[in-house]
DNA sequence: GATGAATGAGCGTTCATTCAT
DNA sequence: CATGAATGAACGCTCATTCAT
């Protein structure tokens, strides 16, 4: 378990193995409960030069971060097929977030739970990455919606789009929801013996695409005058 | 500030000080960084008067999940009134939920975030009461999908629904899923100002019901071969 | 050695037995090399009882300097009688001093040594002490100076006094010299086996009063041109 | 900073650097609070190479102080001119002294503060200067009252002097508190604004010469009964 | 019923020091 | 000759927890 006790490694390499104890280690007690001397351990090296190399815990908490959140962000974005339709782009990177988030949990313990459960200079950091990830899907949101639209030449006159005129935060909120509801997928398919990150995805897919409404066969919903 | 300091109280009455500085305290600082200390001088009585009402720190932490679990569930239930159609309870179940959860913030962080983040005696306390949650709207989900079809008497032809062949997990699924926007969403309505409860239920509604598939005009989506 | 373990002490006794062992382990060690632990045993009290009444290293430092800068100061002054002329008194404040620090060696390596090695917040403290001994002695001087005025009507002309014309800084270099001299002089009698504060004392008051000019005659001395 | 990090330069030279970092890391920060690493980098040195010349930090301290009290012994000693009269050597002396503690701040904080703070194996060394000082002073008093003696063939019958009849301790004790003085003034004359080394050189010789009692219009002064 | 007094245990951090290259 | 890599040991500080009153 750990790396295996070498000695003498280049700077870089033990970096890696510092981070990777340091991610597991943190994912698994949670950042405060986490010790250094365990991180340590783990990693095969003495604390002094976890310290030497990473400053302080803060600071190894943040290069756990900034690693995990680049590597999920790229993971999602080697998934998706920027030429395909809006739904494929989204089902892609759907079954690249679950399948990287089902691969690393840790990570994703650290990502989704610890950094936000930890105050300013961590939530801050993975804030930044959920926003892209957001901002992604909302783009798709707004792509898809336009490729939906029967009559081309109807939207974008004047660059607004007429016929759903969705509202910007209304949008947002929607993307808000979708990356909110994976997020919470993303936890209940690593919990749920049997369920694949395919059928999380396609569960998600569906909710996102059809909605409940289509269980109701079509019939809108709008709020009540209340 | 917290309790006014004042003497003999009845000890439920007590108890319910030190609960109320408690989750403001491990609300603000997170379950580790809140000290006995702070939470006992927040309740205005000394620390032993903590341990001895309430043991430790864990068995306070469970108190307060559990108080707060209560409350919130309670604040859903009171909400939606079961003589009305599915989707009017679920409209009305949402708005207590983001209506408790925003007059609530530091409950809402143990509940949501804390209590998560800390490892086994509370995660699972939380997650007892999320499943109470997901099951109120799973059956939500069954019976707005029984309430739309057509014709009555087509389903249940053997206790299994034929026309919306609907797996168990897959409800669960969507379930799982509009809990987890929910939590989103609430975390985002906090966050984002001007967005009030009750604007965060339509955004939600509209999105479970409608579907992000009504913008593109009812097309459906399936899962690609892959 | 230190104090007998009793337990359950008042706080105000407590501290006091913690800056005794933190004036002997602070003069005995330095104040970088004493470490809270030994301090803490000494005192015979955990540690952290010493953080909960003294707060930190450095707080219980500045307590150490300033109960020794204090008693110092009052051993000094309960030794003149001000009715006293000014050599009089200059004599009994000297052998106070003398007295002082030979029975309190550990208060003065930390007053006179490592209060004055490390830095600010620490100087900063046992200079105003110092200045108040200055300060005492230099207007001993200026009443020294008048009480031997041969012709009291011939001084005071305008409030200036004519015959010996001090300027202000040199009176001030000269308190500065006798003091050093003295501080210098106590360090001397105590490592010089036999030499008591009695002796001590009637050397510098030799010095001071006659000058090694006495030795010559009376020979007067002015710099040289360069 | 510090020196130029050059290549390959003869060891004599490199002990050099280390020490001249040395001596001002030491002079700043303390002997405890400075650390191997920020010395190794002011000399422009990696660490290793500062133990394979000095061997440790207890030894590079003491090469520090004998380096710096050889520099003032000699800096002092260069100053005086053994075929003058003693009150024009002591005078020169002290100019020497102050000038020298007041260009080289670091190497003065090193011996009068931080090896005398810092117990065994460094104050026995800088005492060990101060004692060849003292000694100096010591002697230049002697020669200076047999030169005030008004009948050169009343002295030294026998080697002991008849009239000034000075214990060798009240000369030492005498001494001491001018050499005490000195060092005094000397952190005096660098603290206070506008004063020179040759101001503080002037008001010594005037305290060590005429004495206090000159002011007095030669009173004599003798111990009170007590 | 309520509290001032007290502590065992552990954590983040640093530093002088040494190999292996 | 010179250094990047590595560590044992210790220190300042904090906290949950418990008596004795």
């Amino acid at each position: 378990m750990g790396a295996v006790k070498t000695k003498r490694m280049p700077r870089a390499v033990r970096e890696q193995q510092m981070l990777d104890a340091a991610v597991e280690t943190f994912g698994r007690r949670g950042y405060m409960a986490a010790s250094m001397d365990e991180i340590a351990e783990l990693a095969g090296v003495s604390k002094p030069l976890v310290y030497l190399y990473l400053n302080s815990k803060e600071d190894l908490f943040t290069a756990c971060i900034r690693r995990e959140a680049k590597s999920l962000v790229e993971a999602v974005r080697a998934g998706v097929r920027t030429d395909l339709p809006a739904d494929r782009q989204l089902w892609a990177g759907l079954r690249a977030f679950f399948a990287h988030t089902a691969q690393h949990p840790y990570a994703w313990s650290v990502l989704h739970l610890q950094a936000r459960t930890h105050g300013e200079p961590f939530a801050a950091e993975v804030a930044a990455m959920r926003e892209e990830i957001v901002a992604f899907v909302t783009q798709l949101i707004v792509v898809a919606a336009r490729e939906a639209l029967p009559h081309p030449r109807l939207r974008s006159c004047g660059g607004t789009p007429t016929a759903p005129d969705l509202a910007e935060r209304e949008v947002a909120g929607l993307a808000e929801a979708l990356v909110g509801a994976a997020e919470s997928l993303a936890a209940w398919a690593n919990a749920t013996a049997g369920v694949t990150s395919r059928q999380a995805a396609a569960t998600l897919m569906n909710f996102a695409w059809s909605g409940l409404g289509d269980l109701m066969n079509g019939r809108p919903w709008s709020p009540p005058p209340d």
